[in-house]
DNA sequence: GTTAATTTGTAACCCTAGTTACATAAAATG
DNA sequence: CATTTTATGTAACTAGGGTTACAAATTAAC
């Protein structure tokens, strides 16, 4: 059953033999919005591999404050996970499901396994890796060199993007707390992008409209 | 030649065979101060094995406004590189030496090679992604949630850390590139920080105290 | 030793964005 | 439908840090 839908986000990644492995090994998951899948500290027994939906992966320190640092979307894998597995280290990471999301778990025994067995499993460990490394560096730019505004325009985007939705459902509240600020700066920007015309506020959604 | 500086680096990590691999086909390289090893959007044709000095790693934006990322020491190789090479595609850093440095270059079409045949090869690699991963972590806590003042302390004990001495070399100028910010606010924050007693100013030197 | 180039110190100013405070509006709850 | 709760709008203020400008000090160059 786990594997016509392994097939269809997976199959031209991994070869034969590992799929069946993975569809008798992992344990299908479904996960509805707003979960918080992993917290700062925890360790970590199992990997997730995203056959559907968005998760979004927060950075905190250690007075709570919080970063979103980047969107996990269907053939994703969350690279920290694999760190920690290997490390056995605790996480570093928030990840919380931002729509209602489908994974399979693959307990961590088997991953050093296969990445002696199958070439594909390398590969996909290793681009994970890069995939991450590189959103790392675009959370670096945001932050190190773009202003607020930008940085939400950005973000309104890029959760329009991941959703594959123009109307975004989030308040200025959860939207300021992503990007680290505050609610009030935030309220201000986006009125300023709506006098601009680029979008519409709504209670509890924003419509982007020429972006 | 190479084996002798190498064992005392990687024979605990590597195994004999690949240490044996790894002097028969990596270059021994001598680099001075001061010299750029990489730059943004440069194709990468080989991997450094660190054996000695400092390699600063630095972000550019489209702009050319910089940011120091992290420092990396001997027993380190560049996460970066790695993940260039696997994926062909252009280096998103800029690397230069911050001391004198002995480095063995690898041709990239030895590592996936490696990967399959050694154990302790996939083991160092992983190993550099999450090492890379966590630094990259960190200069995110620092841009994100840290002032200016904060980033300026945590800068100066890291670079008295890897060059391993309590006066450093820099101009407040250099120290703004890194940091990102500019000559002036650097030079206020570090009066402050002398006027405190943690620091002594010079010329092109900066002694620390009670750090 | 005189001149030029670098480096540092400091004042004055400005802008972004964070904070406080309060009003209004819309939904949820009873 | 009256009352909370939640979300948004806006003004006024503050602070960090960036910019400009210029002086002073140190070093390098001739």
């Amino acid at each position: 059953m786990i594997i016509s839908e392994l097939e269809k986000q997976y199959s031209y990644i991994f070869e034969k033999d590992l799929l069946i492995e993975i569809s008798k090994i992992g344990i299908l998951k479904e996960v509805s919005e707003g979960v918080e899948l992993m917290r700062v500290g925890q360790y970590i027994k199992s990997m997730p591999l995203l056959l559907n939906g968005v998760i979004k992966i927060l950075r905190n320190d250690e007075d709570g404050e919080e970063l979103l640092l980047y969107f996990l979307e269907k053939g994703d894998t969350c690279a920290m996970t694999l760190s920690c597995c290997m490390g056995d280290t605790k996480s570093e990471i928030r990840a919380i499901t931002e729509t209602q999301t489908t994974l399979i778990m693959i307990p961590v025994e088997k991953m050093e396994l296969w990445l002696m067995k199958y070439k594909s499993w390398r590969n996909f460990v290793l681009d994970s890796y890069h995939n991450r490394l590189m959103e790392m560096l675009n959370a670096i730019d945001s932050v190190a060199f773009k202003k607020m505004d930008e940085r939400l325009l950005g973000y309104l985007k890029e959760k329009s993007k991941v959703t594959g939705s123009k109307i975004l459902q989030a308040t200025h509240q959860e939207i300021a707390f992503d990007l680290h600020s505050s609610r009030v700066v935030i309220s201000r920007l986006l009125k300023a992008l709506e006098k601009e015309g680029s979008i519409e506020i709504s209670r509890n959604s924003i419509k982007l409209l020429k972006l």
